[in-house]
DNA sequence: ATGGTTGATCCTCAA
């Protein structure tokens, strides 16, 4: 079972650049971020068409996600707990059964927190912290499953062309990195970079400087698997071709292949 | 230090 994440920053925008892609490379589970409208506005019947059930939690103009499935989507949450005042639409999880067993999914669109300091960088550090409380229940149920999304965090220098221009940025600043890092060490596996070590792996390319041309990429969309999960990996990549497409996202395509 | 680009919306904000 292939599992992908990709933020398409703005459904409305991206929809003809999802289709093909969703044609192409037939993933069997997306996770998808910044959709950027409401629940009603998704356009289900255009995934629905390509073979692709549908959950979202979506929000007009801002944030928004969603789990498409080729299989059954089953028991559905929406939201990250632990505030009930959040209403940023960041956390979708839910589970899909595979031939040999089921997998539960977690799509997340972890805040950006710029300008840091300042309110937005309190509301990251604040939103991870929930996010580890989540994640340990997950781990504490001993199932396969996984937390995907858009981290807006670069874990090391590696994940980084230039690290020197992030160091007082909120995805590159010591205090993310080290939230990242509580997540991961609880015993998660990062599904891409355990069977990848070569530097220059990026899934962003900002839209201004001549990011792409120049590849000053950044890795901050990342896969973390629970041990039962890691123990059925057998593959993972970015469809990094997809940054190089008529109007593109500013992220690309990130994948793992599971044995379930 | 600054500016540069894109999306959603309605002009400025978020990224």
């Amino acid at each position: 079972m292939r599992i992908a994440s990709f933020n398409i920053n703005g459904i409305k925008a991206r929809a003809a650049t999802l289709a093909a892609w969703l044609a192409e490379e037939k993933p069997d589970v997306v996770c998808l971020q910044e959709l950027k409208c409401p629940d009603d506005a998704f356009p289900t019947d255009l995934v629905g068409d390509l073979g692709y059930n549908v959950v979202t939690h979506g929000q007009k103009s801002f944030n928004g996600v969603a789990i498409l499935s080729r299989r059954p989507i089953e028991d559905v949450v929406r939201g990250l707990p632990g505030d009930e005042a959040d209403d940023q639409a960041r956390w979708i999880e839910a589970t899909i059964a595979g031939e040999h067993g089921a997998v539960r999914v977690c799509c997340l669109y972890l805040p950006n927190g710029n300008p840091a300091p300042g309110p937005k960088y309190d509301y990251k550090l604040a939103w991870m912290a929930r996010m580890k409380t989540r994640a340990e229940a997950l781990l504490a149920e001993e199932r396969v499953a996984l937390m995907a999304g858009d981290y807006n965090v670069i874990p090391q220098d590696e994940d980084a062309e230039r690290p020197e221009a992030w160091r007082n940025d909120a995805l590159g600043l010591p205090a993310s990195r080290e939230a990242f890092r509580r997540i991961l060490h609880l015993g998660f596996t990062d599904g891409f970079r355990v069977l990848h070590p070569e530097p220059m792996a990026y899934t962003f390319w900002d839209y201004q400087r001549g990011a792409w041309a120049r590849n000053d990429g950044i890795r901050i969309d990342h896969l973390l698997l629970t041990p039962q999960a890691a123990d059925r990996l057998s593959a993972s990549g970015i469809d990094r071709h997809m940054r190089g497409r008529e109007k593109p996202s500013d992220h690309v395509p990130i994948w793992v292949e599971l044995d379930i």
